[in-house]
DNA sequence: GGGCCATATGATACTGAGTCTCATCTGTGG
DNA sequence: CCACAGATGAGACTCAGTATCATATGGCCC
């Protein structure tokens, strides 16, 4: 039952604690993105001790690790969503939070382009998109 | 000598008040990306007596229409440039700070391509690029 | 299984960004 | 030049994230 997240950080030696098994069950636990505040509650409602420093030092563990990607939503508060390793890009569901991983889709051209005509040598890009995922949309197609 | 922010504040009906005619004054007078704690600095220095809900307020004003654009640094922080007001993409040299703007580059075709393979319908992206401008790339091999 | 120690944790204080309120002030249209 | 909608400044407030430090604990060696 060692949860995927577990394992991971496991391989990746990192010290398996009380509050990172806690933790990596509660973000596995929940659809879409989540804030730090939002994990906090969840550990706080179920009385697990859980600090708050600790939350945060957690969530950065999970991030360096790659496990869960920090993000910044379109009305500018910061989410988490947990994730496979590997450089990639998101797609997040705008009413349910839910999110999909995209692979490349071709990003490489654009920012090469970009380097081409300005002369800048890019070293690092974000890239996030917002939308409906497919429930949400036939649900509102539904509901009007 | 009425600067280019100004009259498109003007333009677009905003009215014209002291703080916002200095703020875009020092926000021109700047290169590069900037925080809004920069501007407030900035503000102080000079004793304009603008006070910090204001600086926030305005920034927000520029933002809403499209004169500046916020960004999130790769370090987390949060910086605004000064750009065109149609929609496109930044590339921000992480050495000096100075930003350039590049139009679509084929972004379309990427978010055109996650939507099909995802079914998301995408209604909102941000694509940030970071990297060295051309004069720090060349400084850089200069120095070593 | 027990003990040691590097490392993680919780409590708590702190910082700094951004927001809110509200009394006062000021562009602007008439 | 006046009135008033809308903007401002002061300052209190909120909330995310960080720093500090004494205590607790996971993993390794025996």
């Amino acid at each position: 039952m060692a949860s995927e997240m577990v394992t991971a950080l496991d391989q990746a030696g990192v010290r398996l604690t009380e509050p990172r098994r806690r933790l990596a069950e509660l973000i596995e636990r929940r659809r879409g993105h989540f804030t730090a505040a939002d994990l906090l509650a969840d550990a706080e409602r179920r009385r697990l001790g859980i600090g708050r420093a600790t939350v945060f030092r957690i969530l950065e563990l999970l991030a360096d690790q790659g496990l869960v990607e920090r993000l910044e939503l379109p009305d500018g508060r910061h989410a988490y969503i947990p994730c496979e390793r590997s450089h990639h890009h998101h797609l997040v569901c705008l009413e349910c939070g839910r999110s999909a991983d995209v692979g490349d889709c071709g990003i490489e051209t654009v920012t090469t382009e970009a380097a081409r005509r300005s002369g800048f040598l890019i070293t690092e890009h974000r890239l996030e998109l917002f939308g409906r995922c497919p429930s949400c949309q036939s649900r509102r197609r539904r509901t009007r």
